[in-house]
DNA sequence: CCAAAAGTGTTGAATTTACACCCATGA
DNA sequence: TCATGGGTGTAAATTCAACACTTTTGG
């Protein structure tokens, strides 16, 4: 950025956006969640026929994190309610054909917008911990975002991402399960939930429950999701 | 990086690299020190005169940390102990001409090698926290350089990076102090330090001072420094 | 009234923090 | 021997983790 004129190289080099997308949903029959991501078929060379992230290249009217937002939205129809910057992938062989530098953003969407993604031969949801072969260094860009995830959920709310407006301390305890695989005290996360002011009581409580109607919560919209880089303010 | 082709737009949006390096500097005459960063003068519009982080276009046939990493020694003779991505910024009205995307890069250097950076009438060494006006968005990006560098401090052992092969505590310590701009207790400092597997006692003491000979002490190799992204192994 | 989830209380362990105090050296 | 930084000991405060126990609902 210090030499304002492109070199003539320039066009040599694509630039790419991909979305990594994580969903919750509940395993058949269980109690438990799992996590669960789009992919695109490719419909040409390299890679023709693998399953791949959603993403395009960057149109020049649009900044990098809206070109996201709308590869993911024409391709699948999603429209998350988390989006952050995961990391720019630059590796020479990347891609067998041309090079391609991908800047890659991962995203959670609620349960419901999961619904309403577009399915259909060439878009699937797929188990995250279990993916098929995917096109150029994607498998590793998963994973990668994966590690993200867990570990972010264990200092931020992004949790919360997963679930509507209102909803029970059961509900968000089952989102931190899920995504870290393992069993959470229920007596001690109540009370790390509630000694943030991250969530606050409504005072309402939800009825209909086959025992105890337990108490409805909501985010405090005034403490920031997470930070989400350095474009926050 | 779903579409193999690249847009016919693709060179209307150049790519770049820069990198806010980071060094320790001893205050005079004082026993703290303070983070300096080295900044190049821009020789040409926009922003022509003005400082900013050194950086410049990907070549097609290089990675783009080893571009980072190539651009640095260039215009600084610098060659960082550890450097890692920060962040890439795509905002469409970074530059005032062009559309760049820049993905920066954050590095460390020692104390040794940054007395060894070329110097000159476009090459100078600022106060981290006391920067001019820069070029672009650069000093919005130092401000996010400086809050992950503060932040990793406290839970990796990035500090080492300012230090050489063999090190006391108390000049460990002193690196965190500058960093996080406060002072540490030294005795719960050694504690936490000898708890960790990263530093080993090498049974060395450091004579010559002008008190009680302090034990010397080296990295653990076989501990990631941190890590550096997904693509570290 | 019973099963099961919601929610509260309590205790011991582990960790953090503050600070008193001893040690070893050069001058 | 004294000033000073190197290094150890220790106890209070805080946080964490495990689990017993009480509450509230539907059936």
């Amino acid at each position: 950025m210090n030499d304002s004129t492109p070199s003539p190289d320039a066009a040599l080099v694509s630039l790419a956006v991909s979305t990594v997308v994580f969903a919750l949903r509940a395993d058949s029959e269980g109690e438990s969640a799992s996590l669960r991501l789009p992919l695109v078929r490719r419909i040409r060379e390299p890679f023709n026929g693998r399953w791949a992230l959603p993403g395009g290249p960057i149109d020049p009217t649009e900044g990098i994190e809206r070109a996201a937002g709308r590869h993911l939205f024409d391709t699948t129809a999603l429209s998350p309610t988390y989006l952050e910057q995961l990391y720019a992938f630059g590796g020479i062989d990347r891609s067998p054909s041309d090079r391609v530098v991908s800047i890659v953003y991962w995203a959670l969407v609620r349960s419901e917008e999961a619904e309403l993604a577009a399915v259909g031969e060439n878009v699937r949801w797929f188990a995250a911990d279990d993916l098929p072969p995917l096109a150029f260094d994607h498998n590793a860009i998963v994973e990668y975002a994966l590690w993200r995830l867990r570990t972010k959920v264990e200092y931020s709310r992004i949790a919360h991402a997963f679930l509507g407006e209102i909803f029970t301390l059961t509900e968000l305890r089952h989102v931190h399960e899920a995504v870290l695989r393992r069993a959470l005290d229920p007596a001690n996360f109540r009370r790390q939930m509630e000694s943030s002011p991250a969530v606050i009581a409504t005072g309402e409580h939800l009825s209909g429950g086959r025992h105890r109607p337990p108490r409805l919560y909501r985010y405090n919209g005034s403490v920031e999701l997470t930070d989400r880089g350095p474009l926050s303010p």
